[in-house]
RNA sequence: UCCGGCGUAGCUCAACCGGUAGAGCGGGUGGCUGUUAACCACUAGGUUGGGGGUUCGAGUCCCUCCGCCGGAGCCA
């Protein structure tokens, strides 16, 4: 008998077909037995009945206990009663491992403490199931996007020896007898060169941040995607931004649409998620944030209470522009008409999701970049294969960094950005 | 790091003004041929996070330590 995967089976009804997985839970009426049955791409329920079939395959089904592993063979039956639309009438049903202890994962509610403890197994839960897998469709939609565009995937370093953004939220190693090392927290100085060698370029990898900040939105260890583009200006930067966010949603909506589903995300509202996005000035958002009550002033940074009022106003991401240069990375261009702006970026999701991407035109003169390091207190000596980009055939160039996480929170509807990730890292958990 | 909250059975929670520990799920036993967090009956399960204090008496009040949660700053 061949082995079938539950997502399979709608194309396989009235077949006999082996599944290989796991029982999630059983429910039993002494001469009935449902077995609801998972293997990883799918659920489906499992139907034992005393009176069909043989007494050994009854009695081994009795003594299935919920996450017991088991091979189970029988014919598929298209079944209005069942919520996945088919089930299966066994006829075989084999234990491979039947636990000793009760699984810890109940039916009931958990608190957030324990289900992170028990990580290793609340993967296998229904909801988690349907996150990971948005997840992965985002992250294919992401390769698929830059194939299409033949951007180059550039990896970027783990361990860098170069400050990417502040000097601040460093995670330090000794690295042999070098010394002091960082794990990166930005790929974006490295695809700069990358780009001046390939055009267009990308990367998507782990980052880390030794922020202490303790928020639905962050993670110590978080996935990032990065694009830097030779010859792109501002303008050019925000298209690509737009149009890729645009292609995820389209892409998860169309290869993930019932995991969504499942998770209650109304699609309507992803369905509105088309290019172009509006663009706001920073002067504009700060008058749109007095008028709301805020007392901010020009000059101050946004908080995650701004973000959500300013996204608050718009259907779909919109991008907030021209930051002022004190608030934002040394590496960023300066607006030519107003020094004291730069040609910046941050695009914010609606439903106060808060900032998915930032992204900015970089500086590609050597002597205003050599200026900026100085401003910034950063060693100039470690930068220098990065001055060096700017001696030898500069141009203008561009790029972002897209948060996946964030991004997996948003467009699954997740209050928390730790369900976004199979394995989060936050501020004081590392287990498992 | 700062501010706030919480810690009671394996899990999720209840226990009035301080009066002597209770329910659901999970486990065990039995019943049930269409269950959808199945249901019904019976049953086992507790140093109330640790330490100290007040009191005739503390899960409850006070001090302290630990752990967790939420928020802020910072950021994707």
């Amino acid at each position: 008998m061949n082995w079938f995967y539950v997502e399979e089976l709608k194309d396989h009804i009235g077949e006999e077909v082996e599944l290989r997985g796991w029982v999630w839970n059983i429910r039993s009426s002494g001469k009935i037995h449902f077995i609801q049955f998972r293997d990883g791409t799918g659920f489906v329920q499992v139907v034992v009945e005393s009176s069909s079939a043989r007494p050994e395959v009854f009695e081994s089904a009795s003594k299935l206990r919920i996450e017991s592993s088991v091979i189970v063979r029988g014919k598929v039956i298209e079944d209005k009663r069942s919520p996945y639309g088919v089930e299966i009438h066994a006829t075989d049903v084999i234990p491979i491992q039947i636990p000793d202890e009760p699984y810890p994962i109940s039916k009931k509610d958990h608190g957030i403490d324990f289900l992170m403890s028990y990580r290793h197994l609340w993967l296998r839960s229904r909801r988690q199931f349907h996150i990971l897998k948005v997840r992965d469709a985002i992250l294919m939609a992401i390769r698929h996007f830059y194939k299409a565009r033949n951007f180059t995937l550039i990896d970027t370093p783990i361990f860098t020896g170069a400050i990417g953004e502040t000097a601040e939220n460093l995670f330090e190693l000794d690295y042999f007898d070098y010394g002091k090392v960082y794990l990166t927290q930005t790929g974006q100085l490295y695809l700069e060169a990358a780009c001046m060698a390939f055009g267009k370029v990308y990367n998507l990898g782990p980052t880390f941040r030794a922020e202490k900040s303790k928020t639905r939105r962050h993670l110590i260890e978080f996935w990032m995607h990065e694009a830097e583009v030779a010859y792109y200006e501002h303008e050019d930067n925000l298209r690509l931004q737009e149009e890729l966010i645009s292609y995820i949603v389209k892409y998860v909506l169309e290869n993930a649409q019932d995991h969504l589903l499942a998770l209650g995300r109304d699609t309507k509202k992803l369905q509105k998620v088309e290019v172009p996005f509006e663009r706001i000035t920073y002067d504009e958002a700060i008058k749109l944030l007095q008028k709301s009550g805020s007392n901010i002033q020009w000059g101050d940074d946004f908080g995650g209470d701004e973000e959500t009022v300013i996204a608050s106003n718009f259907e779909k991401p919109v991008f907030v522009t021209h930051y002022p240069r004190k608030v934002k990375a040394f590496y960023m261009q300066p607006d030519p008409k107003r020094p004291e702006v730069v040609r910046c970026a941050d695009l914010l999701a609606p439903e106060g999701y808060g900032e998915i991407i930032g992204g900015s035109q970089r500086i590609h003169d050597y002597q205003l970049l050599l200026e900026r390091l100085e401003e910034f207190n950063l060693p100039k000596e470690k930068y220098q294969w990065y001055l060096d980009l700017r001696k030898w055939g500069s141009v203008p160039h561009s790029g972002f960094g897209l948060g996946i996480e964030r991004t997996v929170a948003w467009i699954c509807g997740l209050e928390h950005i730790r369900e976004a990730i199979p394995f989060a890292r936050t501020l004081y958990r590392i287990y498992p």
